[in-house]
Order: C-alpha cells, then structure tokens, then sequence
DNA sequence: TATTAGTGTAACCCTTATGGTTACAAATGT
DNA sequence: ACATTTGTAACCATAAGGGTTACACTAATA
C-alpha cells in the first residue's frame, strides 16, 4: 500500500472539471436535476462539503457511474485530512498475534 | 455492477467476530489499545456506531491492515443503507451527453 | 459464595456535520 | 442595461461523534 503523499482531489473539484464544466452545465442546473438545493451543491464543487451516500447515489445516476466512484474519492480525501490532522493515531501498537 | 440484494454486514460485526473474539481479547483491552473510550468501541462492535477514518487507521495500526479495508465495509454498510432509506435518488435522471 | 472483571447502554456534555431557506453582492452573458 | 448565475453569509433544525460517569447484568474466579 502506497502512502499518499499529496493531498488527494476532492470530488467536487472533480464533478465541476470533469461533469459540469465539460458538459456546459450550471451549478444551479444540475442541483435542480440531482433533487437538491443549489447551496448543497455548491459547497460541494467548492470544496467546502462532502460527498454523503445519498448524494453518490443521486450523482450515479446521473452520470450513469457506480455511486462508488464517488463516495471513494470522498474516503480518500478524509482518509488523508484525518491522518494530517493528528498524530494520535499513529502511536497505536500492533497487536500481539 | 451488481445490486447488493441483503445488507451488508457492518464492519463493527467484523470487528468483534474476525478480530476480537479469536484473539480472545476483551472490548475495554481494545479500547486501550486503540486509544479510545470503553464506550466509543462498545458502540461499534454492537453496530450503533460507525468506522470513522480517524478509527479506520487506529484499526489499521493495531490490526495491520489497510484504514481502506475497515472505510470500505462502512461504505457499504452506509450505501446500502442510504438506497433503502428512500427512493428519492431514484429519481434522478441522466444527464443528456 | 462472595467478589471481581467485563459489558451494554443511559444520561449528559460539547463540537461538528448536513441540508434547507432567504438574501445579497459580485461576476458573467446577451 | 438587464438577466442569469454564483458564492456565501445568516439562520434553523436535526443528527453524528466522542468523552465521562453511573448502573445493572453476566461470567469467571478466589
């Protein structure tokens, strides 16, 4: 297993680069098609929310992807915030087998 | 992609009957050693709670495995939870390309 | 049998997350 | 010039996450 070393994507920057922006869509839009208010929206292309199972799912459909694809680039993203954000983790010992 | 037809097991199950019991080790022990509270990993072990990823990579430490391993049983404990909890998602459509 | 260790969980605290509405200033398009 | 789109603040409500203490119950053991 590879240890990240950058920070990974947030999957909002890359719904807005690779679906919004390349299909010509409005943020205001593709809230309105996924069933969800254009702030939930926003703040996620902005990279201020996260990827909830329930949106995966609506972003699945929508995009005809896995709701997968999604909601593993969110637990990459918080995997590495939740590694930086503490040290604490790290003095957890090996269980003796 | 397959549809998931039954709930998948929550990885605090897992936890309990693939890690804690054959290692006859006790809840408070692995509490311990995993450097969280007696109830926090009560919780998860009787499946009340879920595997954060700041728990993802206690358990990884601990157990060494991958945090990705824990992430993606509580992925898809909480994706099939999310489907069956409503049927809203459903009704999104695709978007036209 | 009396005692101890381990357990599940309630009650309580505090902090953070999720998502909705409304409103407004700034940017963009026609 | 006007309309559309945007980001985000302010506000509300609900839920999640994790800690402490306390208590009743079970199981093992001196």
């Amino acid at each position: 297993m590879r240890k990240r070393l950058r920070r990974p994507t947030h999957p909002g920057g890359i719904l807005r680069r690779h679906y919004i922006e390349p299909l010509s869509m409005t943020v205001s839009g593709l809230a309105a098609v996924l069933g969800v208010s254009r702030k939930t929206l926003s703040e996620i292309v902005n990279e201020h929310a996260s990827i909830t199972p329930d949106m995966a799912l609506r972003l699945s459909k929508a995009f005809k992807t896995t709701p997968e694809l999604w909601l593993n680039m969110q637990r990459n993203y918080d995997l590495w915030q939740a590694a930086h954000k503490s040290d604490d983790w790290k003095l957890v010992e090996a269980v003796a087998v």
